[in-house]
DNA sequence: AAGTGGTCTAGACCACCCA
DNA sequence: GGGTGGTCTAGACCACTTT
């Protein structure tokens, strides 16, 4: 299996890092060692320290080196695209999902909005899954998928209560590229008060997230609605001057 | 006044896009038309392309082109940073800032443990900053900072009633090259009804947000306080294969 | 086949840090 | 002055899209 030059070394240093090899606060070898050790160049050994600069492992300073910098171990992986599984895999507590909902439909018109859909198209399918997630015996997140349907196949109810992402990236080869998130408080709905073990709680946090491919086509968007004590949010973000 | 090539040609095309002489959904020209136009290599316009993609402006599609993405009005600078000043600027709300606090002295535990300050250390001065913000007449805004003060001078009400991050940056020279995050949201505090208007609100979302220098030392840790109602957060996020 | 972006190379000069 | 990262170059080959 060949893969980029620059993403070996860029998985070589991470997991020497996350081995505690290189610890927190040492430098990590200078340009010119890994360029020796990995018989490349200069600029390819630029481009994976870059990576592991701009996903928050590394600090590169000028005249000195690449320091390893602290890491939170609770951490989740760097500002997003975070799905359910990826996050109880974390965080192992008792959970389990619950499927509301799955079908394929004409989409409403607030979804057609979403999904940058014409008003009049009436011909684009979208895939609704409607999913509650309990933790400790509670239900606290309520996650709403929209796809568009063209894009997606096999979409069991099986693969709902697994991982959704796992199928599209995994069995259907689909490739996120980026996405775009919007995160406010708002007053839980009745289908919030429905679905979920609201308890006292008089908010809930929305995530709304539209989902991109690697075509730049949006395809999905989500609606994840938290109980507010079981929200976090960890994002890390460089500065580009 | 010299600059990077790169940076040239990435704030060239990036007011190009702003003046919609690169249209949403347009290509731009090709690297190698570009490497032309700036007379440069093909890597240096990469760079600025990259730049461009990385803070979501455009999406780089192979055997088409780079593609202009779609942007909202209402984004805030891709995933953080943003001051309240910054933000006030994008709104052209009626506001006002009220410094309720500004001092300097040897720091509380639970403020030492946020700057990675060691506990018996009592030497280590931490400038406070406390400033109730006001949009439309009602205080919805708590902002607590706190900076190692031997990183910051000639920090006055005046200062801070303005742009805490226009000193830093212009004044003092300093450069700011990342922060972490982290959004909750809590119940709030006395401190919290004193100084702001909550009216009949029961949580308050709470960002902590801890700021290191290009040398990656840590010198800042804050804490903004927001009203549920006025509280948004935007994020771009690109997956990194 | 021609054009596009993705990767890689071997070298160069510069700005900065430290002994 | 020797080592470090930051920028830049002129070329090469590849994978992909389009005609």
């Amino acid at each position: 299996m060949m893969q980029n030059k620059y993403l070996v070394i860029y998985q070589d240093l991470l997991e020497q890092i996350e081995d505690g090899i290189h610890p927190v606060d040492s430098y990590l070898p200078s340009e010119n060692e890994l360029k020796g050790q990995y018989q490349t160049s200069r600029e390819t050994v630029r481009k994976a320290l870059t990576l592991l600069s701009q996903n928050g492992y590394i600090q590169k300073v000028r005249g000195k080196g690449s320091v390893v910098l602290p890491r939170n171990k609770f951490d989740f992986p760097v500002s997003g695209l975070v799905s359910f599984k990826e996050l109880r895999d974390k965080l192992g507590e008792d959970n389990k999902t619950h499927v509301l909902a799955l079908e394929t439909a004409v989409p409403s018109r607030h979804i057609k909005k979403q999904l940058m859909i014409d008003d009049d198209d009436t011909d684009t399918l979208v895939t609704t899954v409607i999913r509650a997630r309990e933790i400790n015996g509670e239900k606290v997140i309520l996650d709403k998928d929209y796809f568009l349907a063209e894009k997606i196949s096999g979409l069991t109810e099986q693969v709902a209560e697994d991982s959704i992402y796992q199928h599209l990236e995994g069995t259907l080869g689909l490739s996120i590229s980026f996405a775009k998130k919007e995160i406010t408080v708002e007053d839980p709905t009745e289908e919030d008060r429905e679905s979920l073990d609201l308890d006292g709680f008089h908010n809930i946090v929305v995530i709304k997230n539209y989902v991109y491919l690697d075509d730049a086509t949006l395809f999905q968007y989500t609606e994840s609605r938290h109980r507010p004590d079981r929200f976090r949010f960890v994002d890390f973000a460089r500065r580009h001057h």
